[in-house]
This record gives C-alpha cells, sequence and structure tokens, in this order.
DNA sequence: CTGTTAGCGCTTTCAT
DNA sequence: ATGAAAGCGCTAACAG
C-alpha cells in the first residue's frame, strides 16, 4: 500500500503538520526533529502524493515549458536542461506549444495557467518577445522565466550576448579579408534576429566596411528561405564573398544553392551560422557557427524560475557564455571569381 | 472565482454525482438532463480541477511520453503527435528520459508511475525492444503504447513496414544497376537495426544479388558511426557503388566522407538512408531515404492508448504506410572509378 | 436513472 | 516550535 504522511508522522512520533513543514522546508522546525523526520520519510520510502497535495495547496507544482514552432534541435536541448532541474526540485513539467500568431494567444496561455494550476511558465523564443504576453502574466503574478528574451529589465531567465557573438563573427570574415560581407536575417518576429542583424552592422563598423542594404536579405529561419536568399545575393552584379547566415538552417540552404552552381565553399564563398545545431558538422564542409549552451539556458531558466516561485522576490536573469565554432565553411577570400 | 462541480449542479438543478457523470461520460444518464448540464457547464466555462479529479479517482488523467536518447526531430515529432492526441481528449502528456542501460531502469519506471499514478506510458525506441520492461508492466497492469515495437502479438500501439520499405530500397538501387551495395546497420539495441538489415537482405536476394559480407558494416545510428562505416567501405579492394544507411544520420556522415574523397554523388556514389528527417533535404545532394509519418504514429499511438486506459479490452496495434522519398543522392552506377 | 454520504492525502487555518 | 480540526474539489459506494 501507499505511504503517507500520516504513517511517516506515527513512525516519527510527530504530527502530520510537522512531516508536512519538514517537507516543505518551512523554517519554524527544530533541528533534531527535522533531521528525524527526513531519516524516516527516506527509510519508508515516503513520496507526496502530487494531486493531494496540489489539491490542498492550491498549486499544481508544475511547471510548462512553452513553445511555438522552434526548430526541434533547440527545443530538444532546452526540454532536456528543464526536466534536469524539474526532478533536481521535485517539479513536474508539462510542454504545450502555442500558436502566437493567433488573436487569442494569451487568452489561450492564461486559461491554460488556470485550468492546471501552473505554478510557472518557461517561455521560449517569440514568445519572449510578445509584450502582450508578458504583461499579461505580470498582471496575473504568474512566475515565468524566459529563454534568451529581448531586453526587459528586472525579468528572469538566461541571455546570451548574440549581438557580441555576431560582431566576433563578422570580424573573423573581416581577419580572413572578406570586404563584400552579406547577412541573411532571421524572423522578423524574433529578437534574435535583431541582436544578430546588429552584431553584423557593429562587425562591419569595426572592420572599416561600410554598410550595404544590398548585401542584407530578409530570411525567415528556414531552410528554404536561406536558399532563396543565397539566389537573391549569387545573382548580384557583385556579390558577397562571404555570407552569415542568422541560423545554421539557412547557412545550410546557402550551402547548398552553392554547391548547385558549382561553387567551392570556402575557396569561392564563405558562409557561417548561428545555433550549432547538428546539422552544423552534419553538412560537408562542416560549418563555421556560434555555439550557445541551450541545455544549461533550460536548466538555469528554470531553477531561476522555481526560486522565484519560492519567493517572488528572488530569481535573476542570468548571462551564459557563447562560443564561436571555426569549422570548415569559412576561409581566406582568395579565390577569384570566374 | 473558480467554477466548481457544485456551481454547475445548482445551475442545472441535479446532484453533483450527476454533474460528475455527464462529465465523464457514464452512460446511465437521461439524455435531456445529459444536454441540460452540458450546456450549463459549458456557459458557466466548467473546467474540472486536475488535482481534485485524480485525487478522488485515484488515477492521474496523465499520460507519460518516455524515451532514449533518441534523434531530436524524430522525437519532437511523436511528441507533437501526442500533444494533440492528449489535447483532444483532455489529458496531460509529461516526458521523461529514462536511460534504459541503467540496471535499475525497470525499476525506475515503476516508481514514475506510481509516484505520479500515471495512468498510461508511450513507448519509443528502443524502450519498446526491452522485454523486461513491458512484462513488468504487463504484470502490473500498466497501460502502455509501443512507436515501432518489435514484434509482440497483442500490443497496442503503431508499426511501420520497415523491412519491407528497406527491400523496395534495395530493389531501387538494383534497378538503377546497383550491384555492389553495402548496408550499414543500425544500433544494435533497436529492433529496427534488425529490420532494416533484413528487407536489406530481401532486397539484394529478390533482385539476384549473393549476400556479401564484407559489404555490411555495423554503425550506431550516429553521424560519426555513419563516417566511420564509410571509410572502411570505400577502403575496400572492391568498394561498393551504393550504400544504405540505416538512418539519415549515418548516411549524411557517408556523404561526408564521399565528399572528402572527391567522390561524386550520385555519379561515383549512390547514398540512401531511412527517416526522412530534416538533414535529408539538407544536406547536398538531397538525400533518397524512407519517410515514416511520425507525427501521425505519436498520435495514433496515444489515441490507442487512451482507449485502452478507458477500456483494457480495447486498444490496437496500427500498421502506419511508410513512403519512398526518392531524391538526388541516388543513380545509376555508371561511372567508372579512377 | 439519480442523490447522499464519505472520504482521497495533503495543507491550511488557528490554537497552544 | 508543534498540534487539531477543517476543508481543497472531486468521485466511489451505496442507496433509493
Amino acid at each position: 500500500m501507499r505511504v503517507r504522511i500520516e504513517d511517516v508522522a506515527a513512525a516519527a512520533g510527530v504530527s502530520m503538520k510537522t512531516v508536512s513543514r519538514v517537507l516543505n522546508n518551512e523554517p519554524t522546525v527544530k533541528e533534531a526533529t527535522r533531521l528525524r523526520v527526513q531519516a524516516v520519510a527516506k527509510s519508508l520510502n515516503y513520496r507526496p502524493d502530487p494531486s493531494a497535495r496540489s489539491l490542498a495547496g492550491r498549486r499544481s507544482y508544475l511547471v510548462a515549458l512553452l513553445y511555438d514552432n522552434p526548430s526541434a534541435n533547440y527545443l530538444m536541448e532546452i526540454l532536456t536542461g528543464v526536466v534536469e532541474a524539474c526532478e533536481q526540485y521535485h517539479y513536474g513539467m508539462v510542454v504545450q506549444p502555442v500558436a502566437y500568431t493567433r488573436a487569442d494567444f494569451v487568452q489561450t496561455v492564461e486559461s491554460l495557467v488556470a485550468l492546471s494550476r501552473l505554478d510557472g511558465l518557461i517561455l521560449t523564443p517569440p514568445l519572449t518577445d510578445s509584450i502582450a504576453l508578458l504583461d499579461r502574466l505580470d498582471e496575473l503574478r504568474i512566475p515565468y522565466a524566459c529563454v534568451s528574451p529581448k531586453v526587459r529589465e528586472g525579468g528572469i531567465g538566461v541571455t546570451l550576448d548574440e549581438q557580441e557573438a555576431a560582431r566576433e563573427m563578422i570580424s573573423l570574415l573581416a581577419s580572413m579579408g572578406h570586404t563584400r560581407i552579406a547577412h541573411i536575417r532571421g524572423h522578423a518576429a524574433h529578437g534574435a534576429s535583431e541582436w544578430r542583424h546588429e552584431g553584423y552592422c557593429n562587425g562591419l563598423r569595426q572592420a572599416g566596411i561600410d554598410y550595404d542594404p544590398s548585401l542584407v536579405v530578409q530570411g525567415e529561419f528556414s531552410f528554404d528561405s536561406g536558399m532563396q536568399a543565397a539566389h537573391a545575393l549569387l545573382d548580384l552584379d557583385d556579390p558577397p564573398t562571404a555570407i552569415f547566415a542568422a541560423n545554421d538552417d539557412m547557412a545550410a540552404g546557402v550551402m547548398s544553392v552553392a554547391h548547385g552552381r558549382g561553387l567551392d565553399i570556402p575557396g569561392d564563398l564563405s558562409v557561417c551560422g548561428f545555433d550549432d545545431t547538428p546539422v552544423s558538422r552534419q553538412i560537408f564542409p562542416t560549418l563555421t557557427t556560434v555555439h550557445q549552451p541551450a541545455r544549461d539556458m533550460g536548466r538555469q531558466a528554470t531553477v531561476e524560475l522555481l526560486k522565484a516561485i519560492q519567493d517572488p522576490a528572488s530569481g535573476q536573469m542570468t548571462h551564459m557564455p557563447y562560443a564561436l565554432q571555426i569549422r570548415h565553411s569559412t576561409g581566406p577570400a582568395h579565390r577569384q571569381r570566374t
């Protein structure tokens, strides 16, 4: 039969409430009592019943990971980190896709939270950039952590200096002698697209290269949009010798087009991406890109969220490190186009 | 304030229990009453409290998706299907990675089920092939659905005729004139590796090609293992003109090696994979592979599971269709190796 | 076919 | 610092 709190209380010679206090880390318990109860609970292999706990406590011990159509690899990494943190803190996790383009999406999230009594949310891009959503959550006092949000002072979650990473990438290309460096922007709804574009601009400026609008085309983070952009760029009268795509999928699209046109990479064209997804190692040549520690980011965001759930005054915005992955798709700009 | 069952009962002029009956689709309610209660519940926007329901009902209205280190894309597709089915049936889903290589993994699953009172499990490969787990779940009468299990009569879930798909792939290669067709096997723990290999054998037999053991090498479904296998095969005195890898990641590894060696695909070497993951469209040339409807499979498996939870006598093993995706990595065996 | 009475296992008051 | 009693919102068992 299932071990109940009552059994633990009896075995430890205290009341149910005291056991409950120990379980919930409430401070007002004598240390000796706490230790004894913990020992008994462990020896009986007691685990509180989640339903009973949440019914009585008016909370679910559940957080939800919300996402809208992200890359599978990225999301899986984030998810793995979230799961790790949840396990450690004895919290449960549910995953929920939400279509942020739908008019009623804020309401959808609201009722999701209400119906399941969710204790907190982990938001991933581009949900992190919906002011309407964030405002409403603040209003409702629903704790949430953002992964890579566009600026928002005082929020909790994790960020990465994507702008600086992009700048560094451009500096790398410039140092190889490239002066015609193109950029394929990411989906307009993502804050990341802004940052990466700004980093591109900063990199050019720092290298003393003028910004040429014809070298910047809009993509939407998909492989196909990368291909389209590549065609547009390579059809230019004075085409670029290097292309910085705002993510790996688009960079893969560029490389595919380049191969199709018989261009050598990196001899004729250098290509680089962002995210360090598995495809960056699986294409030929391997792709120079920016690594972000998505799994750690998921874990850290969740840890901060859980802290904020316990104490709304806590919860930080943590800064995570990025790392350039220099592989074989980038090189000196030396070959002459025929 | 939250609407409770009591409020619905009062508004409909019936007892709480009658409302409960309507909600749970119990048959013993007069049609007129049922309709009235449903109307009132909807107008009040009533949604039962999951915690209270599960505490009183001794069940969680939760299913868990269990996995062990699968490809991110595959899992995300399955997960999406599971979420769809859960939404439709008003069930919740939790995801749980479990390391099936650990000695205590069956116990881990057991306590997971017990502690969260999970109503059912969705198993993905290779968990579907752990006899120990399946036996224990049967013993405990815990409903579960398998996605692509190795044979098990009477089980519930979804399957795909992977053997036949592999055979068809080999037939395709043979019809293009290939006679030296190699196979890179998948991870030994996966039933899929067996099937695909058997399909390979059948395909050769049907084409009247002798099975050459030196053309079959062991991989483990990873990109790197595909590269290693490719090196081994291409170093042979009489190398293959076509390689059938047991999944796309390994096929991508093969293509990378081929490019590195200056081989033309498909001129010098035809390559094909299995699974139709995004990478198959993102590499150059695009990869010929086998598509499996992973999302539908996840949904269907969940639907069957949910049926089985309601009525243990129901729940089927559904057969799903596959489809060959013929792209640009395969072609006639015509070029002469230099 | 419908209602009444007890809980499910825990946390909250409010005492002490 | 600890305990007793009263629910949380729902379903189970038994009546009628």
